[in-house]
DNA sequence: AACGTCTTTGGACGAGTGTCAAGATTTTCT
DNA sequence: AGAAAATCTTGACACTCGTCCAAAGACGTT
């Protein structure tokens, strides 16, 4: 009945469930580990909840009963597993880090010529846009939230990195292919995709049917700019 | 003490006071004129008071009651000026676009060579970017409710427009004076400048000192990229 | 079967929300 | 001046919100 004590900001790993003073050594430690195993299961399972409510609603919109409902469960549940809003919200900031930047890296060792690795590279930010596109609305919603809540602002910043290390990853591989070194920076360029794919989530969602194709044609030719290997 | 008639998205012109029928014709309607001129001072006074919570708080945290009290009023009026809070916001996002897009169209017309253009256009940028950062931050916010709340999207969508003309008159006047053609479409080079500008944004109210002079030289050199006349 | 721990429920609390309307106050017109 | 209209205040309403807690249920061990 008392309640289980759980720390802000540890990843994965909160506070296990209370063992008991571990008398019998190995077989209490396999215990725990189930036990542990247990509770972070439920945590991604309410946390995916809590993902899927905020996509659809937005951060602004978003209550924790409605999460809760979604979920399957009592809105009481979601304190049991997390500390507070700020703890869950969070939580679901690094979950979609997990769910959606580690997608393109395919493309990059796959592709053999600079043509090929344009076209696959639209290709992947094209079905992004057209199947996630609730999941990335969410992104920048919560990119814009961490301006104002300063407890977001250490995540989002991760994944901006990490997704500008795809991007780097990208051009850079693209430059070697072609030949010529990028005209810019790896920040500069991450931005600019950034930008793109933004303008293109905003139609997109407002229905313009042209906003994929024009995106893929967008990429291509971005890239190209990029390493100064666009024609005139 | 019958309320007023509110009309939404009606742009400047609610519904004017009340007046009795015009029986001395030229008169009543010079005093019509004038109840209307105040009626919407003070609307105006109140959508700037909304303005300016909004971009202390986000459009999440931001009430009604607050709104009012950062405009010593009480929180009542409100709703004698605007119909609900969403024709409040909606009447916000407008004058943000007033306040905010005709800034850089000095920069258009006085430069005589691309490079002073460039640096010009480049200091007006930080210069945004250090002075008006929480209401570009809230401009953000709003673009990414938009994506939610569809009562904002058409006025979003026409800022974002206007932004774009702008951008694609410095970028026009930039390649004429520089007499190269630019590389890429006016929508493509918005979403790159767009871009640019808010990652500076984030680095910015993360304390990054270094933010503003970044992104002095990645507008510069932005903008010879855009233009194939960068340095390889 | 009985016990102890973990898990889940559902209700309660106080604070805060947008909205509304009745009354007080100020301004304007005759 | 007095009357009428416009403006502003104040308090109430019906919600929703995050949080907490006591009790009930589920599960595994002894």
């Amino acid at each position: 009945m008392r309640h289980r004590i759980l720390r802000r900001n540890s990843d994965e790993a909160v506070t296990a469930p209370v063992t008991r003073p571990a008398t019998t050594g190995e077989r209490a430690d396999r215990i725990a580990r189930r036990r542990v195993d247990k509770f972070s299961e439920r945590r991604r399972e309410l946390g995916d909840a809590a993902l899927q409510t905020l996509s659809e609603l937005g951060y602004a919109r978003t209550s924790l009963r409605e999460i809760a409902q979604n979920s399957g469960f009592s809105h009481g549940v979601l304190h049991y597993y997390f500390h507070d809003k700020v703890d869950l919200i969070t939580y679901c900031v690094r979950r979609y880090k997990a769910v959606c930047v580690q997608r393109y890296d395919d493309v990059v060792t796959t592709a053999g010529t600079a043509s090929r690795l344009a076209a696959e590279f639209a290709a992947a930010m094209v079905a992004t846009l057209v199947e996630d596109a609730v999941l990335h609305r969410l992104w920048y919603d919560l990119r814009s939230q961490s301006l104002y809540e300063e407890s977001f602002r250490a995540d989002v910043a991760e994944i901006d990195a990490s997704l500008e290390r795809m991007i780097e990853r990208v051009v850079g591989r693209y430059a070697e292919l072609a030949g010529t070194p990028p005209v810019c920076g790896t920040a500069m360029a991450y931005a600019m995709f950034d930008g793109l794919f933004q303008q293109a989530l905003l139609r997109q969602l407002s229905g313009d049917p042209a906003a994929p194709d024009d995106l893929r044609t967008d990429v291509v030719r971005m890239l190209a700019i990029v390493t100064g290997t666009c024609a005139r």
